[in-house]
DNA sequence: ATAATTGCAAACTGTTTGCACATCC
DNA sequence: GGATGTGCAAACAGTTTGCAATTAT
């Protein structure tokens, strides 16, 4: 068993909850995919693996390891979630490309020290914060075209 | 005539959107809010107030003004989108109250200078970006509990 | 006149839930 | 054994859409 599957076995212990088969099918393919997902993403997944998991479950699950921080909800999208392991990586920010929807990760102490600065000013307690900054990556850059059609 | 509305009716003109009266009545009550508010709220207006415009009606229009940038929406919450006025408004970001749900904003030059300056670094074309701090104001500091309970 | 806009109701999408059955500790 | 977790299908919330009727220019 992989390292980040037996900390989830203690962790689960540790908690009270119960490793089920659903739980760590799901868990597998969260870690082996290292990436942001969404709930649909895993969905997909379940049936044309025909792995026996409902969309509830995967649901549920998803809440449960949100609510335990072992994965974190992100909101790029207005319509629907996505996720991403949190395990052994650090907090960062992200970069979206409009384009072909691929994320960045970027990371900057600075920026982070002057927002942290600019909420005690306000007397405002930050308990989390994101930073999302939305264009065109490298590789799109040039195969735009711009629709104002509808 | 408000400043406002007739600025808005000459945009209108000048785009070919007819100006009709759901939309200018739904323009008035944005522009008298000055604030951040949900289609719900609209929705909530147009029943109470019988003013007779439909859900429908609601929704269109603020996809047509976020389309010509009047108003911008915000994606605050995973659940439902939140717009705000843009006109003379300029830009910023937002602090989000975890309990009482109040909005506060600030604009720090310096921070946007950075992240411009990360996204370069990534040769990430930014076309536009936003930052969200979410915690307590200072006035639900003391009056919270935490609810871990489900 | 006629192209744009509206209301209605039905459809859609992502997500949550109640309940009977199954499973893990 | 008994609490915990699951699958199913139905419910839900926010939002979008097709179409016939209405309205702004």
């Amino acid at each position: 068993m992989s390292e980040i599957m037996s900390f989830f076995r203690s962790y689960f212990a540790r908690n009270n909850l119960r490793l089920t088969r659903p739980r760590v099918l799901i868990l597998e393919w969260i870690t082996q995919r290292r990436d942001h997902f969404t709930a649909e993403d895993l969905v997909r997944w379940a049936i044309l693996n025909r792995v026996g998991i409902s969309r509830a479950t995967i649901y549920r699950t998803l809440s449960l390891l949100t609510k335990y921080k072992l994965i974190a909800r992100r909101d790029f999208s207005s319509t629907h979630s996505h996720y991403e392991l949190i395990f052994n990586n650090k907090d960062h920010e992200h970069m979206i490309c409009l384009e072909c929807d691929r994320i960045y990760e970027f990371q900057n102490d600075e920026i982070e020290r002057l927002l942290l600065r600019e909420a005690q000013r306000r007397r405002f307690q930050s308990h989390f914060h994101n930073i999302k900054i939305y264009g065109l990556c490298h590789d799109c850059q040039n195969k735009r075209e711009v629709d104002f059609s509808n």
